[in-house]
DNA sequence: TCTATGCATCAACATTTATTGATCAATGGA
DNA sequence: TCCATTGATCAATAAATGTTGATGCATAGA
């Protein structure tokens, strides 16, 4: 099984919004479940732009998704999401039998 | 199992250092085990410069390791690296019971 | 209709990150 | 020694990213 292109690209996206300690922080809070904006604005602290701002780069890149309900905004993690970077991973662990001795020599 | 602040620094650097095509071109290469710089280059293009700074980000992160031996710099996947990933991955799984009906209304 | 709340968006700015092209140090062979 | 090769590093620049503080828009309640 290999990685295509389109593959490659959308893991980068997906590991790109999780490289960020505010945004980590954010999905450790939606592993919990589906929560307002508003409930997470204390794992961030700071101005409520910056969370919006943090909250847009992790749905852009798919990892999580929103849904509006009156006044407010819901936020969970797109499970799909987290499966698309564990294929990942598990593509790249590293094959000892597979080592060349001396590629170069 | 909750993760410590330490752990979440570590996941944000694990993370940042796959945040980039050209760093996941590099580590799908070295899923099949240890390869040379000069083994690496044709997986960049363009200039050795770029790929060294790229392997020095992997490295840095605690993504891959390197052993010199003679005129060549070995990379190989540092497993606990991807470990770490997975065990983050692994926390943040929604936990679908945990679902709040309503947090603000 | 007025007001308060939840949240997105914007411009300005600072910081970080990536690319290029050149140079340098170390190794090893002639 | 001399030269070619491997690979790191550097300065200059470009591009992407994050923060702040202000503003705007939609909703809901009074």
């Amino acid at each position: 099984m290999t990685t295509t292109q389109t593959d490659l690209e959308e893991a980068t996206r997906l590991f790109h919004a999780l490289s960020d300690e505010t945004r980590l922080r954010i999905v450790q809070r939606l592993a919990r479940g589906e929560r307002c904006v508003c409930d997470l604005q204390d794992a961030v602290g700071s101005y409520q732009s910056r969370l919006s701002f943090h909250l847009r780069k992790l749905r852009d890149a798919g990892v999580v998704s929103d849904r509006k309900e009156g006044r407010w905004v819901y936020y969970s993690i797109r499970p799909e999401a987290l499966e698309t970077m564990r294929a990942f991973l598990g593509e790249i662990e590293p094959d000892w039998s597979a080592d060349v001795e001396g590629c170069c020599g």
